[in-house]
DNA sequence: ACAAACTACCTTGCATAGCAATGTAGTGAA
DNA sequence: TTCACTACATTGCTATGCAAGGTAGTTTGT
């Protein structure tokens, strides 16, 4: 998988779960991996960024398969952030749609 | 816009473009900037880039209303490389669509 | 003749984000 | 006691886009 496609994407994945509901870091990985190959290299960086940017909070709990997990919950700041990214990538998208497609309708 | 989204999706746009017929760079610019904002400072090492790959062939053109233009023009080997591209390219947004959306159909 | 605006090319240094590699620890099964 | 899995984390590297700058030719207005 192209790596530069995920630049900023990953981001927007991971609001998008969030938004759905807490999770853990390990956890995250795993549901975007189900779509989109990502390393754990890359999620952690990424939630400490958004934690101190407001957008998360975070909070440990206790698992019995393993070390505690620190689950992370979406801020109303976080949500705004969101909102505005998701346009912006669906809107790119149709731009970009636009820019591969244009052969396929000319006359 | 996001800068981070447009990593590596430029390159995708100006094969699609030159699929289309030949360019020169200053067109390429005009032509991707009606859909998505660009800079010159990224076509033109792109455009470079691409054809020190092997992906581009370019000719010169005297123009009557400036300096003369460098044309690409797309090789085989570029228009191959052009389609599994545009694949990764359809089948990530595929994949982000479902991050992004698991929640709107989750019961 | 001169300046401004447009066309058209190009380069340098910076910021950003993802990843491989690596490390730490706890749990559970062979 | 070793392996596999869970779960956290960090460091250094790489790739790409951009702002800012430059060079040159053409056209238009004054």
């Amino acid at each position: 998988m192209n790596i530069q496609f995920k630049k900023g994407v990953l981001e927007l994945c991971v609001f998008a779960i969030l938004e759905e509901g807490d999770c853990y870091g390990y956890e995250l990985v795993n549901k975007i991996s189900e779509n989109i190959t990502i390393s754990e290299g890359t999620i952690y960086p990424l939630l400490r960024r958004l934690t101190k940017e407001g957008y998360f909070t975070t909070y440990l709990v206790e698992s019995s398969e393993g070390p505690p997990r620190k689950y992370y919950k979406i801020t109303d700041e976080g949500l705004e952030v969101y909102k505005n990214l998701k346009n912006q990538w669906l809107s790119f998208v149709e731009g970009v749609n636009h820019v591969i497609e244009r052969g396929d309708n000319l006359e």
